[in-house]
DNA sequence: TGTACATCAGTGAACGCGCGTTCACTGATGTAC
DNA sequence: TGTACATCAGTGAACGCGCGTTCACTGATGTAC
């Protein structure tokens, strides 16, 4: 009998798509155990799979993560193009800390990664390159003729700069009361984007 | 002979502040080779002390961490309470991401400890506090009368949102080129806060 | 001032553990003829 | 269509390592009398 109805719960030798599969696995982990928790062997054993096996996918740790980084932006990326056709002004900043608040663990693995590679640009960094672009033309399209290049370019940084730290911040036990005051995270971080304006001090 | 004259070469039984030591140590190591090479042992290593006599000062890896943590708080304050005697308006957010800048591991894990833990006000939390509360005053002060609280409340957050996201993102390789070109990081970071108000997309 | 003793703050050896990685291997798959 | 063979993607045992923590211990310090 040569393997043929591929009887579905025999488990084959050979798994099919593994590298996602450990992608996903490495993901499962993160959220449910933390970054810190995060080892091969334990990846291998969340995709039911031998210690040695992830070698055949990833040269070491470090690739993996790096990986698991790069997927992490590509469905932020993917989060962000959603909310820009759709929705008025702010829906991108709220989309951006939506993402963060629902893969909190994840997306610190992600700026780590972002701050300890300084390699030449993978993708995950072309991809980052992306969304700051499209985040800069946004700006100035919103904006006035009379704008700078600089002035556009440190507002955009600016701008990066409120969602990247609300996103981290807002997690805080600290603000539970004041969310639920206002309906909800969305709404929260809604409101607080709209008073970047009024800082002087 | 009495341990009369205290031989500065010798190195006595007993080291004297063995705690602050330890703290020391592990900010040292935290710094050098970043958070994840902290581990007790090497703490003790660093101290020049065994790897059982930590224990007689914290109940484990964690306690340690955490008095990292606010001791990391307790420098940042006092940067912040220099700045705000000292400068005019931004000075208060160069502060804040100069300290982050200048200690860039070991304000990742003040941050960390400050989203794990979720026991009761430490002291380090109520250090947070007190800084949190300051800012809100500071708004209040240089806002009209016209505020309310809830938009005093809200500014704040946005303003802590906006350091605290551009303290990390400054570090990225990416914006090397434009820091040079505004003439060093303090100039950058009071240029990107100068710009939080264009924001409206 | 001296002495007995409790307490404190270290030592160093040992424990069990999970880790990253390597190795020789084997089962499954695809390709050339 | 069948067969030989190269290649691929797994296995599972083993390695050496550093880790957190515990233990019985000992040297130094302070206190009561």
């Amino acid at each position: 009998m040569k393997a043929q109805a591929p009887d579905p719960a025999a488990k084959p030798y050979h798994h099919g798509d593994l590298r996602r599969g450990l992608l996903e696995a490495a993901m499962a982990i993160i959220e449910r155990e933390g970054p810190q928790a995060l080892s091969l062997r334990a990846v291998a054993r969340e995709a039911g799979v031998s210690p040695a096996a992830p070698y055949h996918h990833f040269k070491d740790k470090d690739e993996l993560l790096g990986a698991v980084s790069q997927e992490g932006f590509r469905r932020l990326k993917e989060a962000m193009d959603v909310a820009a056709g759709a929705r008025g002004p702010g829906a991108m900043g709220v989309a951006y800390v939506r993402f963060a608040r629902l893969n909190p663990a994840l997306y610190r693995v992600m700026y780590d990664c972002s701050r300890s590679s300084e390699d030449m640009p993978s993708v995950r960094e072309r991809e980052g390159e992306d969304g700051f672009a499209a985040l800069k033309s946004r700006i100035r399209r919103s904006s006035g003729e009379a704008v700078s290049d600089l002035d556009v370019e440190l507002a955009a940084i600016a701008s990066w700069s409120a969602v990247h730290g609300l996103a981290e911040i807002s997690t805080f036990h600290q603000f539970k009361p004041l969310i639920e005051a206002l309906g909800g995270e969305d709404a929260f971080v809604s409101a607080v984007l709209d008073h970047l304006g009024l800082l002087k001090s």
